[in-house]
DNA sequence: AACTATTTATAATG
DNA sequence: TCATTATAAATAGTT
């Protein structure tokens, strides 16, 4: 038959052969995981697997150096060995240094700040970064706060016009349809129609207003929305 | 109900949410099967992941830099100081370059986070911000009761042992006293009885027993306080 | 976070 | 190593 057993311990497999087949099963499905993790989320992904026997296996969503040089400036622990050829000429350059230090120390501090790593910390320094945190999180409620009223302010104000766009609108919609009536009217007593339309158009400019309004309010509203 | 549909294509996710849940989950999932692999195998993982957000997760067997180094060594493109110069100044550039980079918007972002230049985020970012400050208090909060309350229980214990250590200085003393007395009545059996006077006073030590108890617990007491 | 129907991975086996 | 398959594990969609 097949797989009826239970799922084996985890735990060193000892016998050999049982031991490579697991590997060549399990690592497969390991890099198409890893893989799959890099496309579905945008993420990042390193994975470097030595067998027992020796042999590199690896996959990078991006290349592998990259993806260790960036483990390397996230990691804190700047590893300055002296005796790594490699490794020295990135160190020894005295900019990189520096700029690995401060951001070393600023990755720190931005994890420290997301609740990461705060078990090395002292009482008195995790009540310092309470306090910085709170008064952090006091300005990013008040600067919320003030964007979501002005955009309030702001949608009421282009409310506020286009409403009295539509009063005049309406206004001019009424006059134009008695003017329409007294040119029928000075049409059938007079001579032909095309007299009105030019009467009309030039009487009457509002006309342009509203349309210069909605296009305005339109135009100044949209990048409030995208200024997001 | 629950899981019916199929699963999903294997390309982005789309839906910022549901990305970041899939994250979550895949992201164990992964780290768990590396492991397991590293275990049963008996082979050497490193695994490394950085979120969209820039969130750096990693797993090794052993140690990240063992892992690093070895996959250098294996890596059969290794140009090391062979074009030493112009090569290495290269690439020393493009790391600085990245470094400021990293460095800026690590920077950038620790302001924020103190509740500076939150001007020109958007209403979502900022509220992002918020949850992110929010999480962080939390962490920092429960780490800190955690400390206190470890302060407080390896106070509570120093406290036990100074008891007990005070129960067997007492023993002691009245050991101590109990021999004196002996010498003190060979001296009254050879010689006089002033000898007398100081049996009563050593005899009882009771009201000695509470000052010298809290003498002793504030004498070693006070390095302990110091040693946080 | 919890649940669960499905899909996927895989341990044992041929 | 490959194929098979019963079973364990992962997980997508949902609550």
């Amino acid at each position: 038959m097949a797989g009826k057993r239970e799922r084996i311990a985890i735990r060193r497999i000892d016998n050999l052969a049982a031991r490579q087949v697991t590997f060549s099963k399990r690592r497969r499905g390991l890099f198409k995981k890893a893989e799959e993790l890099s496309i579905l989320c945008d993420a990042e992904v390193g994975l470097v697997v030595f067998s027992a026997t020796g042999k590199l296996f690896n996959f990078a969503s991006s290349s592998m150096k990259q993806i260790i040089d960036r483990y390397d400036s996230h990691s804190k622990t700047l590893q300055k060995s002296e005796a790594s050829s490699k490794l020295q000429s990135h160190v020894n350059d005295s900019t990189c240094v520096r700029l690995r230090e401060e951001l070393a120390e600023a990755s720190l501090k931005l994890r420290q700040m997301r609740g990461e790593e705060l078990q090395r910390l002292s009482v008195q320094q995790l009540q310092e970064l309470e306090k910085t945190l709170e008064s952090g999180l006091g300005s990013v409620l008040k600067i919320k706060s003030q964007k979501i009223l002005d955009e309030i302010n702001g949608l009421e104000r282009k409310r506020m016009q286009l409403i009295e766009e539509n009063s005049r609108l309406k206004e001019q919609l009424q006059v134009a349809r008695m003017e329409m009536q007294l040119g029928a009217d000075s049409e059938v007593v007079y001579e032909e129609g095309q007299s009105s339309e030019s009467v009309t158009n030039t009487s009457y400019p509002p006309a342009d207003t509203d349309d210069g309004g909605s296009d305005t309010s339109l135009r100044l509203g949209l990048p409030l929305f995208s200024s997001k």
